[in-house]
DNA sequence: GTCTTGACTTGGACATAGTCCAATATAGGA
DNA sequence: TCCTATATTGGACTATGTCCAAGTCAAGAC
C-alpha cells in the first residue's frame, strides 16, 4: 500500500498519521469495511483518531478513485480498496460478509437499447445475495 | 389495486383507512417511492396518518411479497409495487428517477460455480446508472 | 344495531449512519 | 526554526428507520 501513499503524495496530499493508518487498514483482498469498522481498526493503532477524519479521508479516496464505495442493503456503506479491477459482489444475507466476484458476461450487454429510455448509461452494479458457508452451517 | 386490497382481505388483514391510502399511493407503473414520499402522498388524503403506520404497512407488504424494497445508493429505500414481474433498475444519477428494465440475459447465469465460494446464492440485483434525458439536457 | 376484543395506529423516544462546523493542531516548505 | 494553508477534532445536527405504551377501531358475535 506504499504505492497508494506515493500516489497520494504525488497528488499533493499531506501524509498525516491519520491518513497513513486508514490506508493501512484498507490494504488487502476482499476488504469491504464500513466507516465504523475502519474507525475501530484505525483506532487500535492511533487511539485518538476521530470519526470525522475517517469519513473525510474515505470520501477523498473515493473521489480520487483509489477506493470504491459499495452500497448493498440499507445498511452502512462499505469501502473497497480493489478499485483498479472492475468486479461485482456476493453478499451474505446472514452476516453481511462480502466477496469479490468476476462475471463471465458483461452485464452492460444485457440491457438492450430499447430498455434505455434515452438515458446515457455509464455504470452497472451486480450484487448476488445468499448465505455464506458459516451462516448455512450455523443456521 | 383493488386486487391487492382483496388479496390482503383474504389474508385476514383489517382494511383500515391508512392501509387503503397507502395501497392507492403505491398503484402505477415505474413507481419507486421512499417511505417519506409515501407518507407525504398518503397524508394528502388522510392528514393524520403517522410515519409509524407507513413504515409498518410497507414492511408488512414487503413480507407478503406484494411490494419490493429497492436499495440503490446509500439514501432511503424505495418501495416498488411491481413485485410480480421480476425486473431490474435504471437509475438517474442526477435526479434519482428510476425505471424498470428487462434484461436479455439472466444475470444469475453470469456467476460461475467457481466464483460462488460455497455460498447458497438465492438472489441477484442489477442496477444501471446514468443520466435521464431531462438531466442530460439540463446539464 | 350494539358490544367486544384483539389488531391497528399514534406520537414520541430512541438508534444508526452520516454531515457540518468552529476551534485547534500540524505537515512540509521557506 | 517558523509560518501558514491544510488537516483534525468533538460535538451538534440531519436523515432514515425502529420501538413502545397508550389509545382507537374493524369486523365478527349477538
Ligand atoms: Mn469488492
Ligand atoms: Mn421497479
Ligand atoms: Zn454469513
Ligand atoms: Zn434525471
Amino acid at each position: 500500500m506504499s504505492d497508494l501513499l506515493q500516489r497520494l503524495r504525488d497528488r499533493g496530499w499531506r501524509l498525516t498519521a491519520q491518513r497513513r493508518v486508514i490506508a493501512e487498514v484498507l490494504d488487502g483482498e476482499h476488504v469491504h469495511y464500513t466507516a465504523d469498522e475502519v474507525h475501530a481498526k484505525a483506532a487500535r493503532r492511533l487511539p485518538e483518531i476521530s470519526r470525522a477524519s475517517v469519513y473525510n479521508t474515505l470520501g477523498e479516496l473515493v473521489a480520487l478513485g483509489e477506493i470504491v464505495e459499495v452500497t448493498t442493503d440499507g445498511r452502512a456503506k462499505r469501502y473497497d480498496p480493489n478499485a483498479h479491477h472492475p468486479h461485482q459482489h456476493l453478499v451474505c444475507a446472514g452476516c453481511g460478509m462480502m466477496r469479490d466476484v468476476q462475471l463471465t458476461q458483461d452485464p452492460m450487454a444485457a440491457l438492450p437499447e430499447g430498455e434505455r429510455f434515452g438515458f446515457a448509461v455509464s455504470e452497472v452494479a451486480v450484487t448476488y445475495y445468499g448465505r455464506c458457508p458459516d451462516c448455512v452451517a450455523g443456521a
